[in-house]
RNA sequence: UCCUCGGUAGCUCAAUGGUAGAGCAUUCGGCUGUUAACCGAAGGGUUGCAGGUUCGAGUCCUGCCCGAGGAGCCA
């Protein structure tokens, strides 16, 4: 069938509909919602790239017509023929007069769709998370991801480093041993990654400057805001920087993702209800820098039991990131609580050389990472410090056998990066299809 | 693993220990400019599961299951 010259007239995508005015077009997608006043009917078509609102006359269609639409159901999917007209009183200021409608599948009334435009149960929404995706809000949140990702990777590519992608199955934990999640690998056991690290040392001694972006996994029983088992992380390992050129790369990074949402992606941060005046501040450098020592006295003066020596708790984040207004980077946190690979301060040895980039608003750390350990011998004695397997790290021992390199990196949460521009209370809706301590499903 | 809160119609939620209710969704009817439209009517229930107390339990007690938020740990 040609469903009334299918092939004379246009079949377009909703957000170009400005082009159309005046003109017949074709759209196909699913209704969103049915609205009836009488004998005129007001279906929203939703074709994933934008809503646009229909009108049906009785007097304008046929019979047939009219009923078809009338009956639709929410989220039906169908093709929708008809003359783009400006209209202030439609939702985004165009609507479409129908002519025809070719139902594509109808959702039977005794099942309708699950998801309907009034309130939902957390519960309820991630059990229909296929769905849920559809609507404005995740959709708006997908495409701040997008855009994040995209610019990550331009960032990095327009600064000569080099995408190498690391491995997801490892023989062991590249940092605690207690939240790995063990698979079996024929007649041997595997774990999947918590993080590229490890490679990425590996590959900057190959290409200088290096990247990775993947999925990484931490089997630790985690039930926060903050927390998902499987996440991507965005690490950067650069070959003989030192802790000042990473924190600049890091403020560089953030700034530089800021200011692409920014340009790029308003009409989803209004969707979302995004006070973009936090985030515009965060577009200028330099971040605010403290020391681990500072960091301490804040707290302190705020009424916390923190004790020098001991790590920041979820509270402590808090504290320190709504004390500023934009991202602030903490360096030289004691050794002890830091992993094995971190290189100790020089100068008081009791620190290490390293970084936490910390999200204003209360959403806490983003950004963790420093100088790696580059001489041998201090490497071989805090793998025997943290009771560390030898074998397993024999590769990564290579690495300072085979001309030791000063190199520094990172890694970035992207979910709690994400979680932060978009004003998101959670993790969970920053992802598509969040895997936590009590959800594998769907 | 621990602490706190919760589980009632498809969904969101009410209900002093005394007949299980509303809004939305669904079905039917009304309305030619609706904006999560509105107005009228109907159908829809093993109150998470198993015991117990009581004349009587959605409500009180015990155990279990499921979920949410937080702690520890982390990005």
């Amino acid at each position: 069938m040609t469903f009334g010259g299918k092939f004379l007239v246009p079949t377009i995508e909703i957000r170009d509909i400005a082009q159309y005015a005046g003109q017949k077009v074709l759209i196909q997608g699913w209704l969103y919602n049915l609205r009836e006043s009488g004998k005129l009917l007001f279906p929203i078509f939703r074709d994933g790239t934008g809503l646009l609102q229909g009108v049906v006359a009785k007097s304008a269609v046929s019979p047939e017509v009219f009923e078809r639409v009338k009956n639709l159901t929410q989220e039906s999917s169908l093709r929708a023929e008809g003359q783009v007209r400006e209209d202030k009183r439609a939702p985004g200021g165009f609507e479409l007069d129908v002519t025809n409608v070719e139902i594509i599948q109808c959702i039977p009334p005794e099942q309708p769709y699950p998801i309907s435009l009034k309130e939902h149960g957390i519960e309820f929404l991630m059990d229909h998370r296929h769905l849920w995706l559809r609507s404005s809000r995740q959709r708006a949140i997908l495409g701040v991801r997008h855009e994040v990702i995209k610019a990550a990777r331009d960032f990095f590519d327009d600064r000569g480093f080099t995408l190498v992608d690391t491995p997801i199955f490892t023989p062991a934990a590249c940092e605690g041993t207690t939240t790995l999640f063990e698979v079996n690998y024929f007649d041997d056991k595997a774990y999947l990654t918590q993080s590229g690290q490890l490679y990425n040392e590996a590959a900057a001694a190959a290409v200088g400057k290096t990247y990775c972006f993947g999925p990484v996994f931490r089997a630790e029983k985690s039930k926060t805001r903050r927390h998902l088992t499987e996440f991507w992380m965005l690490e950067p390992e650069v070959a003989f920087a030192g802790l000042d050129e990473i924190c600049a790369l890091a403020e560089q990074l953030v700034a530089s993702l800021i200011e692409r949402v920014l340009e790029n992606r308003q009409t989803e941060l209004k969707t979302l209800e995004r006070d973009i005046t936090k985030l515009e501040p965060c577009r200028e450098l330099p971040f605010p820098r403290i020391t681990y020592d500072e960091a301490v006295k804040i707290l302190q003066s705020h009424g916390s039991e923190i004790q020098w020596g001991g790590d920041f708790g979820g509270t402590d984040e808090t504290i320190l990131s709504q004390h500023f207004q934009k991202p602030v980077l903490i360096t030289r946190y004691p050794t002890q609580v830091k992993a094995f690979y971190m290189a100790p301060d020089p100068e008081r040895p009791e620190l290490a050389l390293c970084i936490d980039m910390l999200a204003p608003e209360g959403y806490g750390e983003i950004i963790g990472g420093g100088e790696r350990i580059a001489g041998y011998d201090l490497l071989v004695k805090r793998l025997e410090e943290h009771a560390l397997p030898r074998e397993a790290f024999e590769w990564y021992l290579d690495l300072r056998r085979y001309g030791a390199f000063p190199h520094s990196g990172f890694g970035m949460g992207i979910e709690r990066f994400v979680g932060w521009i978009c004003g998101l209370e959670h993790v969970r809706e920053t992802i598509p299809f969040p895997r936590m301590l009590y959800r594998l499903t769907p």
